[in-house]
This record gives C-alpha cells, sequence and structure tokens, in this order.
DNA sequence: TATTTGACCAAGA
DNA sequence: ATCTTGGCCAAAT
C-alpha cells in the first residue's frame, strides 16, 4: 500500500459535516510530511471516494485549491460547517468541527 | 540514481 | 496580524 492509499484511508474516514486537517493526517500516520499528505489529496480519486474537500490547514485556513472555483469548496463545507471569514481567509473552527479520530 | 515538487507547518522577526 | 525561513518526505520527473 503506497503512502497515498494509506491517506486516503483515512480522509475517508471523516464523517460528513466534519474535517480533519493535514497535520492530523501527517501525525496519525507517524510522520512529519505534512507537504506529502497534500500532494497526496491533489492525486487523490476525489468525491465520493475520498472527500478531500473535508482536510483544511491546521489552523482551519482553506488552504489551496489552485480550482477556479473556491465557491465549489464552500459549497461542499454548508454540509453543516460554518465557514468564517471572506474569500481570502475563510476558516473553520476546528475545536467544533475537527475531527481526528482516526482508527488502525 | 539524482533532483524537483508540493492543496503544509511552526517558529521568528 | 503578516511575512520569511527552514524543515519535512514520497512521487513524479
Amino acid at each position: 500500500m503506497t503512502f497515498d492509499e494509506r491517506v486516503w484511508e483515512l480522509i475517508a474516514q471523516v464523517p460528513e459535516g466534519r474535517v480533519t486537517t493535514y497535520r492530523a493526517i501527517a501525525r496519525a500516520l507517524g510522520t512529519r510530511a505534512y507537504r506529502r499528505v497534500g500532494q497526496a489529496c491533489n492525486r487523490s480519486p476525489g468525491m465520493p471516494q475520498v472527500p478531500c474537500h473535508r482536510v483544511v490547514a491546521s489552523d482551519g485556513r482553506l488552504h489551496g485549491f489552485a480550482s477556479p472555483l473556491e465557491r465549489k469548496r464552500e459549497m461542499l463545507e454548508s454540509e453543516g460547517i460554518a465557514i468564517t471569514g471572506e474569500s481570502n481567509g475563510m476558516r473553520v473552527d476546528l475545536d467544533r468541527f475537527g475531527f481526528d479520530r482516526f482508527r488502525e
């Protein structure tokens, strides 16, 4: 099993209405290669296999997504997750929506 | 085999 | 609060 696949497996465990962080995933895998986790998301199959839109930066900000439609993100987040801030600094409250109780 | 590349992060300034 | 810097490490070149 490759590193990417392990990352996807963890992301798949994040329930709807919750988010996780690149840091939490790296920690769960016992590594500090946070950037590598981001790449795994980039190459992930996407929904419905891997809900990579539920992965945010460690401070709760919505990172990356070179996609022209960051709006898409906000919409998907609106599956019950509150977003604070404007287009630039949109962030989620990790204390309320954060998830890192991975199994295995 | 060697180098470059990230949807990152934490600590300083 | 914003910016810079150095570190991280598997995959893709």
